[in-house]
DNA sequence: TTGTATGCGTTATCAA
DNA sequence: TTGATAACGCATACAA
């Protein structure tokens, strides 16, 4: 029964259910964590006590005795940019279904923010890591490794995985746009992304965007590449500045979140044709991308299954399941509209 | 150091670093959570140690012994609407500043589901709860109550709070819209919002826009009131119903998430002029209606500043610094575009 | 300032 | 099928 100690309302414990039941606190927890260990009458005698003082069992307990847990921590650079939220929605889902609890903390793009958010996790005994950067500290890395934590990677298709990695390749992905727009006939595309410095997708697709480039034998003009902050307002002010350059593209793939919806309200603004003054593409395909006028022709990227087969492979790993280091490519979709 | 026991590796333990540093655990501890409490030689000696053998508390024996806890539980109706996000950045941010970490589930705006995630949280001994629906089940109320845990609801301003409550009047907020369009001459306002089965801001919201109505001495016709579930789409094809009904309105109000831009863009597409043939207002200032063609008129919320303070008073509770059953009201504020 | 004994609530292990 | 005992890793309380 719930009691008053020190100022601090505790709870029932195991050993009250058992009393109450008449058994030991051994019969009580095998009674709860595998009913077919014991007897049809101790069962019904230990769940009617259960109710009666109200027993909710003690997971740090629990966790602690048997050197398990059921925690997953989850690192993603912002909690701000909805992006994340298909695939966290989809980790969360999965893993409720297998009882576990997900632990979420937000870097803010810094790689000494990512290492204490591990090291943090790590005293909480999580029993595996989600993270979304691709590069880590050392110490990170290192802690990791000793831990023996399994990780799974789902930024980008990391080329030296920590453990596992669940994603698409943005470098791959930028490139296929690329080669798309230029089978459409466009032959001045220019590529507006985010800051590459604190942001590894950016950099993959970056690199992925000048790939295509030479691969096609375009040339790369640096008055083609953009980097600009996140938000609509960046968006605006990216298709501004490359239109009324000295020579202006035909089609710009904006390679970052929202900056296509952004520059294509700006053209709206300044009554642009779109894509008869210019063409726009886009990465990663919102909701508001298929409904705006006209509709963006963008990437669609698999940011739920990311969550789900993330989730799944981790837990596959924890519960002995699969032993492997999985890389489990979920690849990407064009998504052909009018604005291209 | 790392010890490979029954397959599972494990890290070092404090009488390691005890070990190293030539003094007892419990000195270990000390130099640990108060560095004040012990000489400086020792101090240095057990620093270097950590290092040394690379030690990483664990936090779960930690808790378990001082009975207390450093995690915070939040639930969430859904954590794919980016609505929660600013919020859940704020909630992060305040926490891992002190120390905490956060607990993060989504209960699919489902009573049962938040049942299970608040007596999962509380079995995982969280310190504290975060609750964004208003209404629980009794045994959800009566766990909370046992338990004693420090509970805020961010949901909307709660006549009866379980606990704590930090948020704004939904109705309140809907009632000053409609009080806004009735000022700019607006006299048939429609008002749209997602199912208010499921949702208790919508209901609020809903009770808002009528009470408002009956104050104006407005007519309530059933016409000009329509539930639609959440995303563009149905945005769009709200706007057209109204439109094409009999009696058409000259304003509507969107309090669902993304409704009014979906309606916008419907608008767009149409031909149809914004506020010339039907002006649209908003709830939430969500970035993209700062953007869109005309600008969309809508209410600002305190997204963040909900997340900031909630976890400020919820610490402020947990430790000890306050012994009040504060109820924080962050307000609203209209702001007026051109779309009315 | 430091150390010793004890307990946190549960599970592993082994004996009955 | 059940129970007694000993961890799990750390912190509280008290003694030195």
């Amino acid at each position: 029964m719930p009691d008053d100690v020190a100022g601090r309302v505790v709870g029932s414990r195991m050993r009250d259910v058992a009393k109450q039941a008449g058994v030991s606190p051994m019969t009580v927890s095998r009674a709860l964590r595998d009913p077919s260990k014991v007897s049809e009458g101790v069962r019904r005698r230990v769940e009617e006590a259960v109710r009666a003082v109200g027993y909710v069992p003690n997971r740090l307990a629990g966790n602690l005795s048997s050197m398990r847990s059921n925690v997953i921590g989850l690192v993603v650079p912002s909690l701000d940019n909805s992006l994340y939220a298909p695939t966290i929605q989809s980790i969360s889902a999965v893993l409720r279904d297998s009882g576990y609890q997900l632990m979420i903390a937000d870097c803010g793009y810094s790689l000494e923010g990512e290492e204490a958010l591990i090291i943090a996790f790590l005293a909480q005994q999580v029993a595996g890591l989600m993270l979304h950067d691709t590069r880590h500290t050392r110490t990170a890395c290192e802690m990791i490794r000793r831990a023996g934590v399994p990780v799974v990677e789902t930024g980008t298709l990391v080329p030296d995985p920590l453990d596992m990695v669940v994603s698409y390749s943005n470098q791959d992905a930028a490139g296929a746009m690329v080669r798309h727009l230029h089978r459409l006939g466009y032959r001045r595309i220019a590529f507006v992304s985010l800051p590459a410095g604190n942001n590894d997708r950016s950099r993959d697709r970056q690199a992925g965007y000048r790939a295509a480039l030479a691969a096609l034998d375009l040339p790369a003009e640096p008055g083609l590449m953009l980097e600009m902050p996140p938000g609509l307002a960046s968006g605006a002010e990216a298709v501004v500045r490359l239109m009324q350059g000295p020579t202006p593209p035909d089609a710009i793939f904006m390679a970052g979140d929202v900056l296509a919806a952004g520059a294509l309200f700006e053209c709206q603004r300044r009554g642009w044709a779109v894509p008869g003054k210019v063409a726009l593409a886009a990465f990663d395909d919102i909701d508001m991308l298929r409904h705006v006028v006209p509709p963006i022709t963008t990437l669609r990227l698999p940011r739920s299954g990311i969550g789900r087969r993330g989730a799944e492979v981790l837990l596959d790993r924890i519960e002995g399941r699969c032993k492997e280091r999985v890389v489990v490519d979920l690849g990407f979709e064009i998504i052909q509209r009018e604005s291209t």
